[in-house]
DNA sequence: TTGTAAGCGTTATCAC
DNA sequence: GTGATAACGCTTACAA
């Protein structure tokens, strides 16, 4: 392998000179940096930098912990990150937990031990139990889309709880009175927000609230199976609001399989709105979150902590929602 | 920052017999180990990976260079391959180009300085510039999805020529005389095969082959346009081959905008699928391309090379299609 | 404008 | 079983 070593000889100068010319740093005088330059390219030198980042204590590297980057609300984030990143100058290692606290502890060891400058976690549990870790290290973190208890971090993410009271007022209006929620596991703050909206849409029309909340998973196949769950209620629901896409489309499924038209004789609401380059014919009436600016404004707030800008406290910045109307949710009911 | 060294005075050891204790080599007494662990423990150590890979010259460390983790099926292949190395003990570093040969040649170039282990690589374009840069620097490398021109590397991909071909067969089948090809760009290999494959396909058939290819992007944006200039064809086609699915739902949103049916009225077959968790009615026909199978075995293959493990010549791993017949290709016509 | 010397935190090598 | 020493390839601090 080339170094820098080989490359200063060549060239006849101090080691040092060459580091300069290649970081353009520090003066080098237009002959001595075209000799050293010429010497670089007869030798195909491609400068090492792990050990410029031992050095430097800087990597130029940020990660992003999420559930799931197959959820297409996490990869609109993801490239988000990645572009707001590369502007920078730099790159972003990827890691899914599939929503595990222990696959969580797992790769934020590894990212500690390779000294990212940054990390961006989307926490499986609000308790967050890694959160310590980071700090305690010394890295630089931004939190994502999600709520954590008793920590002194910046957050980036929607309201959702008002986002979720708004899609079950758009529900109440609508003329349903049996709605049931598919919501998310407990302990993930996007599922409880939205369960808090929803009752809060409940309470200001004076409903009761009683055995209308389903737990399950934020995956298609927990839809389905809470959406059969739904369908042996009597009297039947009229109205389901699913707590992400992926509930959405699996409920869908199940009352396809069952036979149940929607909207007419169930409406359908969700939290999440699927990229329109993925679907023929949108159909879901949601609450859709700006995933891309999501990504870009963490990225943004992890910069500047990275560089010592900005507020020095800490922030709660929230993107706003979106509620787009579509055919799922039906009309006004007579 | 606890270093090693730190570790090692609290604990009344060398610097290596802590080392030999983080990495389970070599001997350590019982009772040593123990002291060792507490130390480690009490301080919060955190070993420093960069050092490490300085001096052992193994980052565990990966890069997928693709070109938009944005499409589902690279969102799939991604994952395929981040688990397969999160298997191994490998991280990964995700790079989106675009389609750019100048983004795909800037990171590879940070990669390579990163001494990354190993990269993989959907090439922007068949010609492959880059790949003499990666293997020069002597590193390891699978191509992705696609094809390279003269160039001795391991390739993991489809055969899009064959799937094309049978879809091509399939409109044909269907009584299609006038189907256009809405393909990708040129120099892109799965773009050129799926030509390729549609031109034999034609040919068996007997029929004569002009103006029946249309050439863009592999975006939804250049469906949408190649689709408009397909309508404004007299005698009008009455059926489109989509070069992948981004391009299948452009066309689509141009043949609904111009109130024109499909199937009934236009006929439409694509590449790639869109993962059932993401469509409420399934209705594209389509050419399926194992996505995460391709990310797992193209990993696979690269630790083999890691490990000097494996067939020494390079191999092309070719993976099935499948063809999914649904609603948007139609009934037989009279 | 250029160079010297030391050190970043680990592990390879060889010795005890 | 354990340790001393050097080295990985670069940059910081200081000197000339």
């Amino acid at each position: 392998m080339i170094t820098l070593q080989d490359v200063a000889k060549r060239a006849g100068v101090a080691p040092i000179t060459v580091s300069r010319v290649v970081n353009n740093s520090g003066y080098v005088a237009l002959e001595v940096r075209q000799r050293v330059q010429r010497a670089i390219a007869d030798l195909g030198y491609v400068p090492n930098t792990l050990a410029r980042s031992l050095r430097s204590r800087q990597t130029n590297t940020l990660a992003l912990i999420l559930t799931d980057i197959t959820n297409p609300f996490f990869t609109t984030v993801a490239r988000g990150v990645e572009d707001a990143a590369s502007d920078a100058g730099f790159m972003v290692i990827f890691c899914n937990t599939d929503e595990r606290e222990s696959e969580e502890e797992k790769y934020l060891r590894m990212l500690l031990q390779k000294r990212v400058d940054g990390i961006l976690l989307v926490p499986a549990r609000s308790g967050a139990h890694s959160l310590p870790l980071i700090q305690q290290q010394g890295t630089a973190v931004v939190v994502l889309d999600r709520r954590v208890e008793n920590a002194q971090v910046d957050v980036v993410r929607c309201d959702s709880e008002e986002a979720a009271c708004e899609l079950g007022r758009l529900l109440l209006s609508l003329g349903h009175t049996e709605i049931v929620l598919l919501a998310g596991p407990p302990g993930v703050s996007t599922s409880e927000d939205r369960i808090a909206g929803f009752r809060r849409a409940l309470a200001e029309a004076g409903m009761p609230l009683r055995g209308r909340i389903l737990h399950g998973e934020f995956t298609q196949e927990s839809g389905y199976m809470m959406a059969e769950q739904v369908l042996a209620l009597t009297p039947r629901p009229t109205a389901l609001f699913a707590a992400n896409n992926f509930i959405a489309i699996g409920a869908f499924k199940a009352l396809e399989e069952q036979g149940i038209r929607v909207p007419e004789e169930m409406a359908l609401v969700a939290f999440d709105d699927i990229p329109p380059s993925l679907v023929i014919a949108p159909f879901l009436t949601v609450a859709s979150q700006p995933a891309y600016a999501m990504g870009q404004k963490a990225v943004e707030r992890l910069l500047q902590r990275l560089r010592n800008e900005g507020p020095e406290e800490c922030q709660e910045i929230l993107l706003p929602t979106e509620l787009i109307l579509r055919r799922s949710s039906g009309e006004k009911r007579a």
